[in-house]
RNA sequence: UGCCUGGUGGUGUAAUGGUAGCACAGGCGACUUUGACUCGCCUAGUCAUGGUUCGAAUCCAUGCCGGGCAGCCA
């Protein structure tokens, strides 16, 4: 089974319900909209992360229980920081995180399409249609469709800016940044008029178009909208909407000098395509009263898109911020975005969790307006279910000690049953080796044991999983002391089918053949910080944990010598591990721990 | 100190004027050829004070505490 499918056997998670959801749910009864139509609007700027997943499966969940629409676009209107790495890296994790779950309301385009100019009851208007929902998986995968992006609506938007100035209702600013920020006022301070406020109409227009003509450096001038100084909302105070910038788009290309910035585009991009329901977090709630104006001053012809906020998903001992996982990769703190310890998407993806996992994840924590930190607990708690039901049983010894069962012959190998996964209805078995040399995990081994311990001690028995019982006659030590092999004898009446099968013993540990076992690097991860909040710390570098990567050679029973990267593994005892997709080569298998097994005796 | 916004067990979240419930975490026990899984039991909450009401987590008032907003970022 692979850990790509959801298990046939799992009750159907029952429909997720918010307050934004119920918001939806009241539009549809009063017949507000045809179709719901939502979309998740990344910049590219940076790799998608854990906190993005939770936005891309409110967005493409709430199409998906409405038969509706969820539109993947780019907000890219600001090509200094943007690149197509990151789109690139975007539609993946997209893809990745909704596969088989919501891809059937991915809103894309046709390739190449703009928005097209039609009229409304006499008035102009354009828009901008996805490719109808039937053909979007034949078109996304025959590449005849992408993703909708921002840039692709410059000349609408620019359009859009000449008719507020026609309205009067935005002006070009000669103010220079600081001078701009000073005439802004402050929170309790309202900002004052710009001298350049009541240029007339003809000016204004004459001006922007030189500005889009590229006749202006960088900085001299920006369009802003005509709104209110003194408003107490500062997002109110005359916005900017358009800034000079002489630098070439990564989508667009050359022919841009000026690009609007996130306020004026946001609300018109979702208004092209239709949006119903523009959903976003809790920082952008001060916007809402621009988004709206802007769409209002307008006067546009089709139903307006309206915005709504939730709280933006924390998790204990991770980052969420772009700007700082791209220290992390920059540091060298890891070893790119797609690093197993990352919150990123990819780096969620290549530690091996599910992406049903994820998706379950980022619902269960809820919608809500409360600024919340989520424990680790949870998330662990939900990959764990997740992994416990479709990971493949093994055997592996992550650090070995050798075990001779002295009554065994060395050339004998006694095949023994062990079982895939426990969890399946009908569970399947195979094969694994027993033979006179063994490897068993150190840890398993006391010499001087603790209270309660239930593994290998002096004179102790133990059971070797789906094998016999064995019990330690002598610990053989080199000149230093060290302990270099166990010698045991094993009783082979307790093997399963055999006369003393039923024998109990309080521990039963892991073992793999020292002779039939193959060796493979196994990554085992920790978490990346030692603070529960490391975006509160003042530099969060130093709380960085030193021990968040350790690398062990390990020996693995055979079966996983054919190991492909979409199985699910669960080591026996250990935990759950997935194969490296990016650093395992032919013949050199590297195994990523995703998770620990939970461990109530270590407490 | 201006505006916006929020406060339910340790954590997250439900209850939309009518029995404060669920999950995770924690504790105890059962089961176990994974100290896993599973199962049973337990612990623990409406920020405060007033008011409206037969009845308030829910409505109102005041207070307290938290988050957000002053990029030519998104």
């Amino acid at each position: 089974m692979s850990a790509e499918t959801t298990n046939p056997s799992a009750a159907p998670a029952p429909a997720p319900t918010d307050f934004i959801r119920d918001i939806v749910a009241q539009h549809l009864a009063e017949k507000r909209y045809q179709k719901i139509v939502t979309r998740f609007p990344p910049e590219p700027n940076g790799y998608l992360h854990i906190g993005h997943a939770k936005s891309i499966c409110l967005n493409f969940g709430i199409a998906r229980e409405n038969n509706g629409q969820c539109n993947l676009r780019f907000d890219d209107t600001n090509p200094v920081k943007e690149d197509v790495e990151y789109v690139e890296s975007i539609i993946a994790d997209v893809k990745w995180l909704i596969d088989g779950w919501a891809d059937h309301v991915l809103g894309f385009k046709a390739k190449g399409a703009k928005p097209a100019a039609h009229t409304i009851d006499g008035k102009p208007d354009f828009y901008l249609a996805p490719v109808p929902s039937a053909q979007i998986a034949s078109h996304v995968s025959g590449h005849l469709a992408e993703p909708f992006s921002a840039s692709d609506y410059f000349e609408q938007l620019y359009l859009y800016a000449l008719e507020l100035i026609k309205r009067g209702k935005a002006y070009v600013c000669d103010l220079t940044p600081k001078e701009t920020e000073e005439y802004r006022g402050s929170p309790e301070k309202p900002g004052k008029d710009s001298p350049f406020r009541n240029r007339s109409v003809e000016e204004n227009l004459d001006l922007f178009k030189r500005m889009r003509a590229g006749e202006f450096p960088d900085g001299a001038r920006t369009l802003r909208a005509k709104i209110d100084m003194a408003s107490p909302n500062i997002w109110l105070r005359d916005p900017l909407l358009y800034r000079i910038r002489h630098v070439a788009h990564h989508h667009a290309g050359a022919g841009w000098p000026i690009y609007p910035l996130y306020d004026y585009a946001h609300c018109l991009s979702d208004y092209l395509e239709g949006i119903t329901h523009s959903i976003c977090t809790l920082e952008f709630e001060v916007h809402r009263a621009l988004y709206d104006w802007i769409l209002e001053a307008l006067e546009l012809p089709r139903p307006l898109p309206h915005q709504y906020e939730f709280a933006k998903l924390n998790l204990a001992y991770t980052l969420v911020s772009k700007r700082k996982l791209l220290t992390l990769v920059n540091e060298k703190v890891v070893t790119a975005w797609d690093d197993p310890r990352m919150p990123t998407i990819s780096g969620l993806r290549r530690r091996g969790i599910p992406a049903a996992a994820l998706r379950e994840f980022v619902t269960s924590v809820g919608v809500t307006r409360f600024d919340s930190l989520t424990e680790a607990a949870v998330f662990e708690n939900v990959v764990r279910n997740h992994l416990n039901t479709v990971a493949l049983r093994r055997l592996a010894v992550l650090k070995p000690i050798k075990v001779v069962l002295t009554n065994l012959p060395a050339d004998e190998v006694i095949l023994c049953d062990a079982t895939n996964n426990p969890q399946d209805e009908t569970p399947t078995t195979r094969k694994i080796s027993l033979t006179r040399e063994i490897f068993i995990e150190s840890d398993d081994f006391a010499e001087v044991p603790p209270p309660k311990y239930f593994r290998l001690k002096p004179g102790g028995e133990v059971r070797l999983k789906y094998a016999c019982i064995i019990k330690l006659d002598e610990i053989v030590k080199d000149a230093a002391g060290k302990v270099t092999e166990l010698r045991c004898t094993a009783d082979l009446t307790t093997r399963k089918g055999e006369a003393n099968s039923d024998k109990k013993v309080k521990g039963t540990i892991h073992w793999v053949s020292a002779v039939k076992c193959i060796d493979a690097e196994v990554r085992l991860y920790d978490r990346l910080f030692t603070v529960a909040e490391p975006a509160a710390e003042e530099d969060f570098l130093k709380v960085v944990n030193p021990s968040s990567l350790e690398i062990v050679t390990a020996k693995l029973e055979t079966s996983l010598a054919t190991a492909t990267t979409h199985e699910r593994f669960q080591f026996e005892r250990l935990g759950y591990f997935a194969l490296d997709a990016k650093d395992t080569k032919p013949g050199q298998p590297i195994f990523n721990r995703t998770i620990s097994l939970k461990d109530n005796w270590a407490k």
